[in-house]
DNA sequence: ATTCTGACA
DNA sequence: TGTCAGGA
């Protein structure tokens, strides 16, 4: 359990973390705006990312990859609270349970934006239900 | 050599 | 999202 503290030190720079995730810095920093992530940063201002940060991002990753927006995300993936240092303070149950509401909260997300499509404005989730079931 | 922020022919 | 500028 002294783990997450490894988990979550600052390690590498956005480089080694593009190579790690497939994903443009221009992604990475746009998915920092929207708080999806919250790296550390160097006295120079330089982003560091840990094991956890890259996880984070994986994650995003394979959501936008099944069509799920930023919007959307947000609504499925627990938010940054404090620095997620925080949250390696809680028990190992709730990470789980957090895991089990995410996909809960994905499908009703799902559900609900596809009734709320109206013609003309952008969807939240842009991809099919189909994508959904083969998740991961 | 790398990364950062802001901006858009 | 890509990409270029201008600075650190």
């Amino acid at each position: 359990m002294a783990d997450d503290l490894r988990r979550n030190m600052a390690l590498f720079p956005i480089g080694i973390v593009m190579k790690l995730t497939d994903l443009t810095a221009r992604q990475i920093r746009y998915y920092e705006q929207h708080e999806l992530i919250v790296p550390a940063r160097t006295s120079g201002n330089q982003r560091l990312f840990s094991f956890n940060d890259v996880e984070r991002l994986l994650e995003i990753k394979s959501l936008i990859e099944k069509g799920v927006n930023i919007a959307g995300i947000k609504q499925v993936m627990n938010p940054v609270s404090k620095e997620s240092e925080e949250a390696t303070v809680v028990s190992e149950q709730s990470e789980v349970k957090r895991r089990e509401l995410s996909d809960t909260q994905l499908h009703r997300l799902l559900k609900q934006q596809l009734m709320e499509k109206r013609p003309g404005k952008a969807s939240m989730i842009q991809g099919q239900l189909s994508r959904f079931y083969n998740k991961n």
